[in-house]
DNA sequence: CGCGCATATTTGCCTTGGCGAATATGGATT
DNA sequence: AATCCATATTCGCCAAGGCAAATATGCGCG
């Protein structure tokens, strides 16, 4: 069944919440730590489980890798992205990240073309 | 995240199976032995889970436990629940589960204060 | 070429939870 | 009380996958 494969990548909230970022834009590996705030390892980690289970593609530019939602995406995997949006009025972390996402999308261009260093981002979402 | 319980309920294929029924109405075990054609330990492994996780409740009813959807159920649950329902034409499992239920719901009383033995039912369920 | 930065992978360890087989519980019936 | 039937739980085993720490890869620039 195409569903089960989707919750399995559904119910880890590490990925739960790299799934969330992915639906507002690409994003690239150094975006993910800025809005999350946990290792880079681990970020890593779960990006690659998601890539093995097709829910995102990677596409290498220059130094970044830039993650998007597979497309099309598994249509399991939309219908229940679609459904997460009715969830996130109960579920502030999620609410949290996405806001988060837009601050710092507004003080960088984080389109990963332009070369904005990894520690400035960072340094940026330190300031909250 | 409330949500990622309900993920954790929904990403086995026996337990996904088991809600998709209870979504239609309440059940006792014997029901689901008789649709799915799994093992009694193991549906009754897998509703002990729902129930630990808070998706189900259990009522005794003479010799039968009843389980139902919990009620209310939880907000996450039930958005996924009806986002399940957009994914079943591309999930024919789930939606045979449906149907046999149906036919057998049609032969029997399967309101559990009725005393159709469970050899009975599981009888019928062998007919196809 | 060689260094530095961004990202990925490996290693070792641990927990969760899957399974079948066997067994226990507990209500109903006689 | 004895037994039957529906259901639950336990046991021993196994695989998936989580984590942190360390290490590897690979691109781009000087």
């Amino acid at each position: 069944m195409h569903l089960l494969r989707v919750y399995d990548c559904l119910c880890d909230a590490t990925r739960l919440r790299l799934l969330n970022l992915l639906v507002l834009r690409p994003l690239c590996v150094c975006h993910f730590e800025a809005v999350l705030r946990l290792p880079q390892a681990k970020i890593s980690r779960h990006l690659a489980y998601l890539r093995r289970h097709g829910m995102v593609t990677a596409e290498q530019r220059g130094p970044w890798r830039v993650y998007s939602l597979a497309s099309p995406p598994p249509r399991a995997l939309a219908v229940n992205l679609a459904c997460l949006q009715d969830a996130l009025p109960t579920e502030p972390q999620l609410r949290r990240d996405r806001t988060l996402l837009t601050k710092l999308a507004a003080k960088v261009d984080c389109d990963c073309a332009t070369t904005v260093p990894r520690r400035h981002i960072l340094r940026l979402s330190r300031q909250h």
